[in-house]
DNA sequence: GTGGTCTAGACCACC
DNA sequence: GTGGTCTAGACCACT
């Protein structure tokens, strides 16, 4: 059920892929955004739910969304979410 | 103040350089699953610990341990810590 | 399946609104500290816990945790818990 | 003996300065690096004596460092140390 | 009930 | 023996 990144020394989503379990959850949510699975201006699911999809650490969750935020693919509002970012504030 | 080696060896060999030093630690860890002090499927000290207690560097332990991993001894688990091989869960 | 508050509270009365919960919550942690169910000095559950077997919101939990504080009951430690108060060390 | 940054809610070492201990450590060592104390092109202390200095975990200082980086004070170059910035590479 | 900060401590990669 | 990454889980601030 589970979109396992990886199962720590079993198997990688991407042999080929980013080398840090960070950089891959990253780059599975970056192209999530690309796909418009998560849509312009829209939240996208909770720190938790990735925590559990994953099945890795929040501290590496979080590490995952920060590299999107600096690329300027989503912003953060403290207690509401974090949203795909879009045209207009 | 530290324990050596060589102290663990009960002073039987004299250290001949650092290369041997590794398949010391080895044995000597290796004997201690063997005996059951370190009994299956529990977690073993840390790397750091192994490194004051024998009084050699992050490498060494870190290839002593590499050693027991490839005998199957021992699994690593990133973030967690290295436990002694047993029967599946 | 959840335990509610009342339940702790013996069914004795009804809930007329949330700012009551908070009395309740803090009533029943009152007592389990009083009976010595959460001995002194020894860390008592995080937030998350009571929330759960409460059945009520973080800023619930955290305002009767507030309570016990200003009673000098328990004290707080920023990332690693609340611990009943007791003699120093 | 230690400088604290503070004594986890006892006291904090400037009340009109950063809010959070992360900011509290980076401005501590900005100032360092600005006063000269850690002049331009020399290795800064290794993470773990700021850890053992403020009283505070690795990643608060890894966050303070990152934040120093961020601006450019210093650069990191792994398995050596962090070095003040400074003219030419 | 979200994200923000912090603690503690593990193993990893490199020098 | 440095910095890099990761785990696990606590409390905090805000909505």
């Amino acid at each position: 059920m589970k979109a396992q990144v990886s199962d720590y020394c079993y198997m990688a989503i991407d042999l080929d892929g980013p080398e840090f379990l960070r950089d891959q959850v990253a780059a599975i949510l970056r192209a999530r955004i690309e796909s418009g699975e998560y849509p312009p201006r829209r939240r996208i699911p909770p720190e938790a739910e990735f925590i559990e999809e994953f099945g890795v650490s929040r501290p590496t969750v979080r590490a995952a969304l920060a590299i999107l935020e600096d690329e300027g693919r989503i912003v953060t509002r403290r207690g509401k979410g974090r949203f795909v970012a879009g045209a207009e504030s």
